[in-house]
DNA sequence: CATAATCATAAACCATGGCTTATGATAAGC
DNA sequence: GCTTATCATAAGCCATGGTTTATGATTATG
């Protein structure tokens, strides 16, 4: 398994995964976000950098303003991302418990 | 959304997501991990202690040993979480398509 | 054309956290 | 019982990365 996993990276910093949030929320410029947050306007700008290299949000240049959207190509990435990471860690517990069972049917015998 | 996600972190660092990994493939010893990875038991331990806290794994005593599985509980805990991250990022999204059209229709008139 | 506003990048600072070595505690094996 | 193996915790080191201030580039505004 050696899937991408920026995703993941991007959205494990609180601030980062609050921009997020407000971007998801209603498509918002950058000076928007340096306002609502309490972080100045370059972090905001970095954290757009790393959420728009996972994909996960998106640039739209308006006048002098940079407004983001959220990407659902990126999040359906991460979303297939996670999917196989559960259904391998889900069909690995249900081996586990099979296993079990047949244990303690032989020990029926 | 003030919601958990202890689980996210946990799961960014990439030698704790492979320790999760091989926990998910079979149930492991502390001794075991460590032999496979290339880090110290210590840390080996540290990320357990981790992964434990957010409810991905769970440790079973085994003699000397300490063996450790996969927890669905909190797989599915981190697992609704995320649903209600995309549900409300997607839906955001899709209010933001529909009135990009219903401009597109005022134009239109 | 000059001023103001918006934004990205660079440099520097510093806390967070991942790693190692050291150590003690518990359990198995001889 | 003594040695060996397994594991968790503590202490310390150091790289990563999140933050700020400074700066330049681009665009609206007057």
């Amino acid at each position: 398994m050696v899937y991408d996993y920026a995703g993941v990276v991007a959205l494990a910093d609180p601030t980062r995964r609050k921009v997020f949030e407000l971007v998801a929320d209603e498509p918002r410029s950058v000076a928007n976000l340096a306002r609502t947050l309490p972080v100045s306007q370059p972090a905001i700008s970095h954290h757009l950098k790393v959420l728009r290299e996972a994909r996960l949000v998106r640039a739209e240049p308006r006048g002098a303003s940079n407004i983001y959207h959220v990407d659902p190509h990126g999040l359906g990435e991460m979303r297939a991302w996670l999917d196989q990471m559960w259904g391998n860690a889900l069909d690995a517990f249900r081996n586990e418990v099979n296993k079990a069972k047949e244990q303690n049917n032989d020990g029926d015998h």
